[in-house]
RNA sequence: GGAUAGGUGGCAGAGCGGUCAUGCGUGGGACUGCAGAUCCCAUCUAAUAGGGUUCGACUCCCUACCUAUCCUCCA
């Protein structure tokens, strides 16, 4: 497999230790506000990577981090008049719900930055021990003229840092490129004590807090939105292996490109994003998933409402598809065809791309269509093997499966609509399949056969 | 100004130095009690501009122009 590595600014063979353990950190949401679809495109992309490496063999233990004190959530916290823990409790039971109504459920490990309090502190501590942070009046800076290696992963150049304009001119800073590790507390923040007073941590140290607690000082994969590159990324890697002396931080650098709406990015203070909540209303987690896969990870895409609704008629065409070969094969042996497996795959051991792979995946259905009526139920389900492989990880698939005993029910209300329209008592049987429509179940005629799914989406 | 991606048919978006991307859309047909889905045919004779290399370039090289992201909190 290979994939673009940040770092080394290009497509590099995906190598790992001979255990076949992948260490995967990804950075997760500040937890003020509903997340929006741009939030999603990064974290759908990682849950289909972790679920992939797995179906491949690896064990992938993957930690994502909350952002559970930051100066948006005391800013909302005050704009409610609410103290700052009940803003970021609320948005963070919004975040892992909607996190789960996407089926991305890989994540191992969601760890808040609160509960690292004391790695954050032993942290600063071993830095201003080693002389690469000072204190000053307001809090602690990293002192980045102490790191060589600083803009590397960014490909920044030191001096034009130096000399940029826009970065806030700060008299505490002994140079104006140093980042806050530790912030002393204003009049009416919310503090923790510390050896430097009362205060909070800045943003970076509390991700290499948890990827030092929780994955050690060397892991194989750092994920993220492209746009925490610089400083976030650059940041934590100078953090983090000033701490440890190491010379790597993650071996690979995975950033997704972002999500582009009317030709810009989307994003809070555009005030141009859409939130996920909103397209769950008309479209199905697998319609979102599609869509927000069907592109290179690492390049931007342009998110409208066309997007969405070809994703949908996609996501329909594997969804029949996938029924109707379900219910050909019956009670076949499962075998795998890896001969099309391999050939999906393919498109995946070269960066990732699921794209590739859906166009690939989408000349297979339609085969597949063309022969339906010529299968014996042994082919039915090899076809079936295959998006069942492909569904494993990428989740965009609508099965029509839910309880066991909902699914009697719906069986039992097909066949008397069967009868009906055998007696050619058509508006009976209309009804009946407009009334599961309404409860969220699609059907389909094929012949003398229905098939049928959930499609979530209450129809029209 | 610097860094990173790009500029392909109505739209989204791949690969490849000389042969169909794929999907959506559009037009026609088949099938069907109707929906829907599916199939067939067609549509679009695509490549930002200007040079160069070549028997031949959308694909390689150079130049110009243009777009987005980052250089400030941000997935």
């Amino acid at each position: 497999m290979k994939i673009y590595d940040t770092m080394q600014k290009k497509v590099v063979p995906f190598r790992l230790n001979k255990n076949r353990i992948v260490k995967m950190y990804v950075c997760g949401p500040t937890v003020y506000d509903s997340p929006h679809i741009g939030h999603a495109k990064t974290y759908i992309f990682f849950d289909a990577l972790a679920k992939y490496l797995r179906a491949q063999g690896f064990q992938v233990f993957y930690v994502q981090n909350i952002t559970d004190l930051d100066d948006k959530i005391i800013t909302k916290a005050a704009q409610e008049n609410l103290p700052t823990e009940i803003i970021s409790k609320r948005y963070l039971m919004d975040y892992l719900k909607i996190m789960k109504s996407l089926k991305i459920d890989s994540v191992n490990l969601y760890v808040p930055a609160t509960m690292e309090f004391r790695k954050i502190i032993s942290q600063i501590k071993t830095l201003v021990r080693k002389g690469y942070a000072y204190e000053t009046d307001d809090g602690v800076y990293f002192s980045v003229s102490r790191f060589p290696d600083y803009g590397k992963l960014s490909g920044q150049d030191l001096n034009s840092l130096r000399s940029g304009s826009r970065i806030d001119i700060n008299e505490n800073k002994r140079d104006p490129r140093d980042f806050v590790i530790w912030k002393k507390m204003k009049p009416g923040e919310p503090y923790w004590d510390s050896p430097w007073g009362k205060g909070r941590p800045g943003w970076h140290i509390e991700d290499t807090a948890i990827t030092d607690a929780f994955l050690g000082k060397t892991y194989d994969i750092h994920g993220g939105g492209s746009d925490l590159i610089f400083p976030h990324h650059e940041a934590e890697i100078a953090i983090e292996r000033s701490v440890s002396g190491r010379k790597i931080l993650s071996r690979y650098w995975i950033h997704t490109g972002m999500l582009n709406i009317e030709g810009e990015k989307m994003s809070k203070s555009l005030h141009n994003y859409v939130t996920i909540d909103e397209v769950l209303k008309d479209f199905t987690p697998e319609d979102l998933r599609y869509a927000l896969l069907n592109c290179q990870f690492n390049t931007q895409l342009s998110f409208s409402g066309e997007l969405m609704e070809e994703s949908r008629k996609n996501v329909n065409a594997l969804s029949s598809i996938y029924n109707k070969l379900k219910q050909k094969a019956g009670d076949e042996n499962m075998e795998s065809d890896y001969s099309i497996i391999n050939s999906l795959d393919s498109f995946l051991e070269y960066n990732i791309d699921f794209r590739g792979m859906f166009s690939k995946l989408m000349s297979y259905v339609s085969e597949w269509n063309k022969n339906l009526d010529a299968m014996d139920s042994r082919e039915a389900s090899l076809s079936l093997s295959a998006l069942k492989w492909v569904n494993e990880f990428t989740g965009v698939i609508r099965e029509g499966e839910n309880s066991a005993r909902s699914d009697d029910l719906i069986r039992l209300l097909l066949s008397a609509r069967k009868s009906l329209r055998t007696a050619k008592d058509f508006s009976s049987s209309d009804a009946i399949r407009s009334g599961l429509r309404k409860l969220g179940v699609h059907i389909e005629d094929q012949g003398s056969e229905t098939i049928w799914w959930y499609s979530d989406t209450e129809g029209e």
